[in-house]
DNA sequence: TAGCATGCATAAGGACAGCTTATGCGAGAT
DNA sequence: ATCTCGCATAAGCTGTCCTTATGCATGCTA
C-alpha cells in the first residue's frame, strides 16, 4: 500500500495535535498557507475530509479522529527511537586501531580517558586491515601510513621510529652493549625485519651479518617486544611503545639513535564528524597525551 | 526534538528490510542514486553511519541495526492506520439531506440501496441548515435551490411541485372537490404558506380567501402531510412525498396541475469526491430510483 | 587472470513539489 | 459596525530531491 506524502502526515499530526492550523505552522516553522495545502492534499489521498473548518477553528471529522492517534503514536515511536538512537550513537566511542598501537600504548592509557568521560562507553577494535570508515563501524582510528587520505582528518601522533632493546640479562652476557657492533655478537629475534637496515645504515653500518634464526617475523611489535623481554634475542623496537619498560629496567635502549622510515601514527576520522562530541573528546585527550609527554 | 527528513527515514527503512539501495530504490520507484543520497543525508542528521558499505551488498552499522526495527514499526503503524482510515472513509457513506426529503422520499427508499450494497453503512443526517461540505461531515447531500453551488456537482431530482391534498374523509364533508374552488369551504391546514398563492394563480384565482387557523406553520411537509392525512384540512404537499398515500388512498390529490416556483430537489455533492465508489453508488442508485418513475 | 557484472558513490543539472506572499472571506469579539 | 482572527486560495518562486551519467571496487566467470 502506498503511503501518502509523509510531509501531509507530519502536518495532519502537528494540525490534529493543535486542533489549529495556524498553531501548527508555527510549531513546523511553516506558514498557516502551506498547513492547509498540505492537509488538502492528504484528504484528497485519503478521500474524505479530514477537518471540519469552523468559524475559528478546526475539528477533527470522524475519520480525522479516529486517524489522528495512531499517526500521533507513530511519530512519538519514530521521535523515540530516533533520540535513542542519537543518544547511542553519541554514547558507544568506537575506535579502530592497529593490534601493536592498542597493546603497547591505547590500552594501558585508555583508563585515564574513560575517568574523563564517565559517559562514553568505549569500543576498541584492534584490527590490521587498511582502514576504510565506509567499511567499518568505527568512529575514529588509529594507522600508520604516509598522512594523507581524502575525507578524513588525520593528527600525527608520533613517528614509527624504532631502535634496538634488548634485556639487561641478555646485555650482560657480552659483558654490556656499547658499539653497535656488539649488537651482531647477539642473537637477533627478528633479523628479516627491514628496520634493521635503516637502523645500522643510520649508524654507519652498510651491510650488517645479524645472527639469529630466520624464523617468521613476528608481526606485531608487542609480540615480538615479549620475546625480547623475555631474552631471547634483541629486536628493533618503537620506543614510544615501550616507556613503562624501559623506565622499569625490563628493557634496555643502548642507543638513542633512532632510524624511521618516514612512517607515522595517525589518529584519523571521517571529516563530516569532526564535531561530534565523543570524536572531539577523544581527539583531544589523545593529542593531549602525546604532548604532555 | 526535530525529526530529521521523513522521506530520508521512509527510504532507511526500505534500505534497512531490503539490505540493497537498488532493491530499496526498485520498491520506492525512485533511482539508486537517490537512495544513496537520502541515506547519506540521514546519516549526517544522525551523526552516525547506519550502513557499512560492503563489496555487492550494505549491511547495518550496530547503530543502524537499533534504528530499524522501531522505524519499521513506526511505518507498520501508519500503513495500518491509514488503510483502516481509508476502508473506514469508504465503507460509511454520510448523506446529509432535509428532513422532508428524508422521511418521505429517501428513509422508504434506502432499504433498497442498503440491500445493493451491503457493505456500505448509511449514516443518515437530517438537517435543514444549508448544505456545506466544509463544515459538514458527510459526503453527499440533499437540498432544494437554483441548482448551482461552486465546486459542487448538483443533480436534479425531481422539482418541488406541489398541489393540494386532503383525505378522502374530509373531502366528502363537502359531497367531493370538484373544482379549486371547492378547497375555499374547507379549512387550510397552513394558510400562510406561499405555494398557496402560486397554486391558485396557476389555475385561474387571483386571490383566495383561505379558511383556517393562521397558525404557526408546520415547517416540514411531512408533519404536514400527518395533519392532512388525519383529516384536519387542505394541504399543499409535494406529490413525488406522498405517492404511498396517493396511492392507498390515504390521500388524494384533486387536481393534476401543479405548482412551483422554479425549486427543485438536488443531489450535491463535491466535484473532489465525484468518483469515490461510495458517492458514485449512491448517486447512480437514486437517479436511477428517479428516472424509473 | 582478464573481462564482465554488480552495487554503491558522486557530480551536474533540471523539474516539480511545496513553500511564501498576498489577498479574500466569514464569523466571533469589541 | 468595525475589528480581528483563522482558514482558503492564487500566483510565483525556491530549494529539495530526483535523474542521468559516470566512476570505482569487488566478486564472479570462463
Amino acid at each position: 500500500m502506498n503511503l501518502p506524502p509523509l510531509a501531509a502526515i507530519r502536518v495532519f499530526e502537528a494540525a490534529a495535535r493543535h486542533g489549529s492550523f495556524t498553531n501548527a505552522a508555527e510549531e513546523l516553522g511553516m506558514t498557516q498557507a502551506a498547513v492547509s495545502y498540505q492537509i488538502k492534499l492528504l484528504e484528497e489521498r485519503i478521500g474524505a475530509s479530514l477537518f471540519l473548518r469552523r468559524p475559528r477553528q478546526v475539528i477533527l471529522t470522524e475519520v480525522g479522529a479516529r486517524l489522528s492517534p495512531a499517526i500521533s503514536e507513530a511519530f512519538d515511536m519514530m521521535r523515540a527511537a530516533i533520540a535513542a538512537t542519537r543518544e547511542n550513537a553519541d554514547g558507544i566511542l568506537t575506535i579502530t586501531t592497529i593490534p601493536t598501537f592498542a597493546a603497547n600504548w591505547l590500552v594501558p592509557r585508555l583508563g585515564s580517558f574513560q575517568l574523563a568521560h564517565p559517559s562514553l562507553a568505549v569500543r576498541l577494535q584492534a584490527t590490521r586491515e587498511v582502514i576504510d570508515f565506509a567499511r567499518q563501524d568505527a568512529d575514529i582510528g588509529i594507522r600508520s601510513g604516509g598522512g594523507h587520505w581524502p575525507g578524513m582528518v588525520a593528527h600525527k601522533i608520533f613517528g614509527a621510529d624504532f631502535a634496538p632493546m634488548l634485556s639487561p640479562v641478555l646485555a650482560a652476557t657480552i659483558g654490556g652493549v656499547n658499539t653497535p657492533m656488539d649488537l651482531l655478537q647477539l642473537p637477533i629475534v627478528d633479523p628479516s625485519d627491514p628496520w634493521w637496515k635503516i637502523w645500522f645504515a643510520a649508524v654507519g653500518v652498510a651491510d650488517p651479518d645479524l645472527r639469529g634464526n630466520p624464523r617468521g617475523r613476528f608481526g606485531d611489535q608487542h609480540l615480538e617486544g615479549k620475546a625480547v623481554i623475555a631474552g631471547q634475542g634483541v629486536g628493533i623496537l618503537t620506543p614510544a611503545f615501550f616507556e613503562t619498560e624501559l623506565k622499569s629496567g625490563l628493557l634496555i635502549q643502548p642507543f638513542d639513535i633512532v632510524g624511521n622510515d618516514d612512517h607515522f601514527y595517525w589518529l584519523v576520522y571521517p571529516e563530516a564528524r569532526r564535531n561530534t562530541p565523543k570524536v572531539r573528546a577523544f581527539r583531544d585527550w589523545l593529542l593531549e597525551q602525546v604532548t604532555d609527554k
